[in-house]
DNA sequence: GAGAAACGCGAGCGATCACTCGTGTTTGCC
DNA sequence: GGCAAACACGAGTGATCGCTCGCGTTTCTC
């Protein structure tokens, strides 16, 4: 023991084609994690889908759920990264129906480029360390939503507070299947807007009107989805 | 062929002993798929939680999937005859917020008592025939759900009662985990009194007041949960 | 160009799974 | 009591899975 002079345990060189081999196999990982879901995808048929040799696949992952960490962590860093925590102070200022606009937009439009992260962080059946990173990031979303329903009314106590968020993060979950499920176009953008009348109409009457702003909170529109709008 | 004097094609005589034995296969079965899901558990694990041999298990059932199955349709079968379809005519007169709690009370009560049923409808992970029987059952829940939202708010597009029961569909589902997961007692019913918040919110607007009952409609009661009712 | 190391392969290993079978026990019927 | 059938058992079977290993190929470094 100690005679470790780099801090890497594995200070393995990687070549550029290993490198487009791991981009490769998580691809194929994730098309097959999404059509027939973690524990019923064989590492074979990954390797298979990627078209390379079983050996190949364990040359760079040491086993199979290793595959699917990796997977979701790139998903998770591409998800921070692509819109941060969408939680600015600046947008805190916005009201509810813009707040929403700039909150669920692009965590739908990420989950619809991906629709591996929903396959893997929400199954049941991923193993240890999958359900933890889902639960750490469920716990990090859940307090933002915490702070901006805080924002919003001050006056709530924090069992109600919890329990709302948790609410927002539920239908949110249920709204972004429904999302998925339906047809790209002008069907998906109907039920995307339908989600936020939901959660508008749910958070609405929570928001006190401080009377700093006069005439901003729209007087819940009634369903303003009926044509087909823009494409 | 043609020698078939009775219309079963299993005639198999069942003694008191073997009914018992298949419910205690049930009930185990249920035990060990909420608890790993269906890939996850292996027949041989549900023989060992019924505390019975796996070549008894297969004396009852042909294969791991007809467990399921079976499972389900008892399931199906016994939510259809403790609460029938809960959208009878005399609930459709019902103002909106007791009519929510007639439709949502039983639809949680059963899937508190059976959490096996969740997860079996809600995984993807499991086979061809479960599956064609939660989307059948999905699309009946939802053929309801539209009839009452037709009822409620007649003014509406097929199109778009069809998005506001999958919505609320969704948002049923949705809450209904949270429901499960939230500690027996005063936190699960204030979570079962915050879904009922959110759907009252969500269609209220729809529902045009039809002058027929003057006062019924409660103005949106700003959440009375805080203190710890009943027990 | 030569040596080393990363890359790539696919047959195959041990473990586990769904499921079977031969045998012994219990039960219903006469 | 005797017989047939339902019940119960558990070691075992073939298939599949995650994963390994030995060896040949490509790429980097000098």
């Amino acid at each position: 023991m100690s005679g470790d002079v780099s801090e890497e345990p594995k200070p393995r060189r990687r070549q550029a084609r290993g490198e487009r081999r791991i981009a490769q196999l998580l691809q194929a990982a994730a098309r097959v994690f999404c059509a027939y879901g973690y524990t019923a995808t064989s590492t074979n048929a990954i390797a298979r889908e990627a078209s390379v040799s079983p050996g190949t696949l364990y040359q760079y992952f040491p086993n199979k759920e290793a595959i699917a960490i990796e997977l979701g962590e790139r998903l998770l860093h591409e998800m921070r990264e692509a819109h941060g925590q969408a939680f600015t102070p600046e947008n805190l200022a916005l009201p509810l129906p813009e707040l929403l606009d700039v909150v669920v937009d692009p965590m739908i439009a990420f989950n619809c480029e991906h629709p591996v992260f929903l396959a893997l962080m929400h199954g049941s059946e991923v193993p240890g360390r999958i359900a933890e990173e889902h639960d750490a990031l469920h716990a990090s979303l859940l307090a933002s939503v915490q702070e901006v329903i805080g924002h919003y009314a001050p006056a709530l106590s924090a069992a109600e507070r919890a329990r709302i968020a948790g609410m927002v993060f539920a239908i949110f979950k249920g709204g972004l299947g429904l999302v998925l499920a339906a047809p790209e176009g002008a069907e998906r953008d109907a039920t995307i807007a339908e989600l936020k009348t939901v959660l508008l109409r749910y958070l609405s009457p929570l928001v006190e009107t401080p009377a700093t702003t006069p005439a901003t909170t729209t007087p819940v529109t009634t369903t303003p989805v009926t044509t087909t709008p823009t494409r």
